[in-house]
DNA sequence: AAGTGGTCTAGACCACGAG
DNA sequence: TCGTGGTCTAGACCACTTT
């Protein structure tokens, strides 16, 4: 094979799409060495920085690794290593091509339960911002999300905000600094009474919890919560390793 | 703030640390345009191809976009989007400081059922191998595995080998291709009497739901199954954007 | 000393978008 | 036409590893 300077699709890619496939063939096994930077550059006609970037593409890609005054390895493959991406909600339903929407169920200010207020670094008994909103994927719900914010400024709330506005404009509205960021933690779980109800299926059936911690840039929580999804109608699908 | 050229860390490093404490501190918004590329590279005295370094890595972390003919923008923060990684059992163990052990409990040829027949891609009946394992966290059950391996050499099976091997190795022993990458699908499940007595909870437990499909370079099914993971002793955390 | 990957430069040409 | 990002080059110096 060699690189097709004619073509649409730019040499660096020509190159890591060559190797990928002498890699997958079998013609590089797990542990062997690729041929240096020097050598690629030479057989294939191209300068070393763009033989270079061919490379960190299979790098990021997990199918080799470099070892600096060693050489550019073959990765073993991680069969039982898996990455799960999980969208924003309205992509992920929208993306099985149903409609999403969100149904308001509950927001109010109240006084920070101890766990919220300890998660919002917040004095106990602040006023916190307190809603329960059920996620809808084509009419039925999907998701039952309950969070607590911060509550900082002094603005009324606006039912209409709630009922329509996703969540981080919600927030941008109402909190003193935007957050930037979240860490989540997936578990899974049964559902008990209240929690079935709102998602339309039978107490003790499997769910995924998603607890949320929303950051505000400087790091600071300005949000916490946790979104439950029915187990029966919610999955996710490993990245395939693509280059 | 300026590049220090004298530092152990990299310019291109620098810079993308610069730009991200801006953005995190608001100096750029969510849609504005940073500088271009060319006045970047004039004000920090870089060459532009080191600029452009250091942008790709955030837009790789997902801070900013660029647009062809247009310019660099900050993206909106994605805050219900998260990213899991579900590591390959030892690690993952390991990393909570246990010991990990897998303890086989069947492994037997048997005609593959319909259903395995289809996933691997053989004729209904052909022998597979068929194994089950518990696989141990600090000596407690952490998951249980059931799988279909094509079986396509005449080689005896050795117990040896299935208990103490890794699958991967096992694989590569007795399938003609070898698995060079997997498809995986999460989901969230309560556990069934037999499962939950092979992971020594209750039955109705929450548990995660793993189905595997190990892939052969050609992209041909080598193997199929399903991992539980108990629900009450592991969870996956989201990957924090990093640059 | 020789070979490897890691970083950087100054310049070039291209494709695309806006005026 | 001009400014933008996308790609590529030929060379340089460095840090690290092996011989």
């Amino acid at each position: 094979m060699a690189i097709d300077k004619n073509s649409f699709v730019p040499p660096y890619y020509q190159l890591a799409q060559i190797l990928e496939r002498q890699i997958r063939a079998g013609d590089y096994r797990p542990g062997e060495a690729l041929p240096s930077e020097a050598e690629l550059s030479e057989k294939y006609g191209l300068s070393r920085m763009t033989v270079r970037r061919s490379l960190s593409q299979l790098a990021r890609a997990g199918l080799i690794r470099t070892e600096r005054g060693k050489g550019t390895f073959v990765s073993r493959p991680e069969l039982d290593r898996a990455v799960f991406v999980m969208e924003e909600f309205h992509k992920e339903v929208a993306a099985r091509g149903l409609t999403s929407s969100v149904r308001l169920l509950e927001a109010r200010l109240v006084p920070a339960p101890e766990k919220a207020a300890g998660k919002l670094q917040v004095p106990a008994g602040t006023k916190v911002l307190y809603i329960r909103r059920s996620l809808l994927a084509g009419g039925e719900p999907l998701a039952y999300d309950r969070k607590y914010l911060r509550y900082d400024r002094g603005r009324p709330i606006l039912e209409n905000e709630l009922q329509y506005q996703a969540l981080p404009e919600m927030v941008e509205k109402h909190a003193e600094a935007l957050p930037i960021s979240s860490k989540m933690v997936l578990q899974a779980t049964v559902l008990n009474e209240e929690e079935a109800r709102a998602l339309r299926v039978a107490p003790g059936s499997p769910a995924f919890l998603l607890e949320q911690v929303l950051l505000a840039g400087d790091g600071r929580p300005v949000g916490w919560g946790w979104c439950l999804y029915r187990g029966d109608r919610y999955q996710l699908t490993s990245v395939p390793t693509v280059i």
